[in-house]
DNA sequence: AGTAAATCGTTGACATTTTCAATCATCCAT
DNA sequence: ATGGATGATTGAAAATGTCAACGATTTACT
């Protein structure tokens, strides 16, 4: 695997705009990184069969966190429906199970079959790589950092929908 | 000093979520911050008829920097075709110009008209108080961190492409 | 208990966005 | 000059996002 870093010589003739003022936003800094990082993460996770988003979903199930759909889709910020097409999707792949919810039947909660966990563990070592390159410029130290100014802009958020 | 935000009152059900392994998923934090701000930054546009992706457009044909469809694409990483849908509106409403690049004649520079500038202008003001409240929750030198990091993540990227 | 309102998952329709191949015009190297 | 690259454009196909409606439950209220 060649990591082909072209930054040294050439200078892209692209890298003129970083001077433009939208550069110093925050989302537009947040929106690049982030599509450079699904770009690797989703390569990564393809010998798996999986996406992005099939993959936050089996970590969810694979969790001892007994989650329900709809906590799911809340804490993806995905619409419920679009749950169900990937739980559908991993549940006729054997990956994960629906189980009606305990206290509330209306709820199914999703957890991993043993299968998907094993699978889970793998793509799970898989991602880590990915990110790993993706923020191959910062020193442990700073990824350590941007996790947490993520997690702690994060935190706060009051529940952002997006009706309203 | 522990800013023990949240937990108090509401503690939301899909609080407990944020044990699953996937929280510490840096592509993870980076997508669901990303996510919010969208949210706040397309409910703030909305009142000039921008979205995010326009409202980028517009900023790069702001500066005088003299980019072309080719170079927005690349560095807003769009797909060029995407590109000529946005310029075809902006333009449409009189807020950009297409002028044929000096050297290359095939590459069309993209510029915006007085009316686009101030638009984007009043939009900017927008997009910015947004932020602000995308990133409350971070002191003004957090969110200089912040920016910061997402910066030098970018800088050494090797300039990823979809396909290998 | 009984009823009305709310919630969960699901489905299906529709809009928006992404992705990609093909095309024309122009540029560049030989 | 000719052939191979590159920039913009178009259009089609696939993937995603959005939303309203429905049956099955739960919850709140009386």
């Amino acid at each position: 695997m060649t990591i082909d870093t072209g930054t040294g010589a050439g200078s892209n003739p692209v890298d003129k705009l970083e001077a433009a003022s939208i550069s110093a936003d925050a989302g537009f800094l947040l929106a690049k990184l982030h599509a450079a990082g699904s770009v690797l993460n989703n390569r990564a996770l393809a010998a798996f069969d999986l996406k992005e988003r099939s993959y936050s979903v089996l970590a969810l199930a694979t969790s001892d966190l007994e989650p329900t759909q709809r906590e799911m889709a809340e804490f993806l910020s995905l619409d419920p429906s679009q749950i169900v097409a990937l739980i559908d999707e991993l549940e006729k792949r054997g990956l994960v199970v629906r189980a009606p919810g305990k206290q509330d039947r209306r709820a199914k909660i999703v957890s991993a079959t043993a299968e998907g966990a094993a699978l889970f563990r793998q793509a799970e070592a898989a991602a880590e790589e990915a990110e790993a390159e993706a923020l191959a410029a910062l020193s442990a130290a700073e990824v350590g950092q941007l996790k947490d100014l993520l997690r702690k802009a994060l935190r706060a958020r009051t529940h952002v929908t997006k009706n309203e």
